[in-house]
DNA sequence: CAATTAACTGGACTACAGTCCGTTTTCGTG
DNA sequence: CACGAAAACGGACTGTAGTCCAGTTAATTG
């Protein structure tokens, strides 16, 4: 009944160019200094195809994110505990923002394109709301009563790319690290 | 012995022009549509200047905002507890917050492209130093022992406009303004 | 294996941000 | 008022994001 549109030979053949010369490129000049034209050079490939495939550059720095963040969504669906199934709701919010923040270190500059490319661009990708709809469970369960839903995005805004990327030029990685656990730590502790 | 360097009179009637130009197509076309060249053009001033004088989209911007963060400023320093001095640190971040998100709300679409023109533009303004001054005072007082500089842009972090922009696509701006006030009370209760 | 068709391709094109630099204007000084 | 330096002007110029569409190519079908 439903066909299975399989991606084309030459499709793929031009994503997998693309994704090369773009990890290639991001490599050797940094991210923010390639353009989008030097990637498509640099694969061999014309501007149209380029952004017909990813939509823009935040769109093709996200495909090149993919693999990571796939990984960690992994370990939080079914991994071990705290970060994955099994412990409290506040354990899990702690492990989730210690282990975010790691994988926003390690990948400060991607990220960062990947949320600034075009405006709004942080809260519309798929991601966004994956570590959202998160947050929002764990915080309903552990604050019966408070708006979970706006809790969740609060606590996502200091995790923005951009955000960090501004702190740490002040404050250093350890610091910022110990402050969101404190951050995490004052919204689940249900106060008076 | 420091001379007074006062500001040509070309420059400070290109500067009024330029002013008005941008306030009048900003109504009518709104902030993002307007490009920096049709601002000259409205003003009747070249690109160059238009530059020179505001350095970019960001700039211009700011400068139509100035008056209104002014008078916040102002009430901040020497206006009326619990936003001014004389209240407990505690209830004066809590006025400060509410009132941020205030003159946030009014003034939306400006903040945004003031704070996202180019990147890291939100960090760089004196106005943020400012606000996050403020706060790293007042957290510093309320929670001894506590990492106030850096909890101080945790806390402005959901008050960025791209974020509040994203958020009320979702949540209504009550919610949003009390979602800020439990927030707040979290981080100024000295937990355990 | 030829015909069909839907998807993909690539580069010319538009619009905008931001720079550069030769020219013009202002203003203090003699 | 004339002059010269300093400041400001403005528009041509460069580089980039993103669009568009006529031509090409891969899969499918009989």
């Amino acid at each position: 009944m439903a066909d299975p549109p399989r991606e084309r030979a030459d499709a793929a053949r031009n994503r997998r160019r693309v994704l090369e010369a773009a990890a290639k490129l991001f490599r050797e000049q940094g991210v923010e200094a390639v353009s989008m034209d030097a990637v498509a050079a640099e694969a061999g490939v014309g501007k149209g195809t380029l952004f017909r495939r990813f939509g823009d550059k935040s769109g093709l720095v996200a495909a090149l994110l993919d693999d990571k963040e796939r990984e960690l969504q992994e370990r939080i669906l079914s991994g071990p505990p705290p970060l994955g199934p099994g412990a409290s709701p506040a354990d899990r919010v702690r492990a989730f923002v210690a282990s975010y923040a790691d994988y926003l270190f390690d990948h400060l500059d991607l990220l960062r394109v990947s949320e600034t490319a075009s405006p709004g661009a942080r809260y519309r990708i798929g991601s966004y709301r994956f570590w959202h709809r998160h947050l929002a469970i764990l915080l309903a369960e552990a604050r019966p009563g408070a708006d979970a839903d706006y809790l969740a995005h609060a606590l996502l805004a200091p995790l923005a790319a951009e955000h960090v990327t501004a702190v740490l030029r002040e404050c250093d990685a350890a610091r910022v690290a110990a402050g969101l656990a404190v951050l995490a730590d004052a919204l689940m502790s249900n106060r008076p």
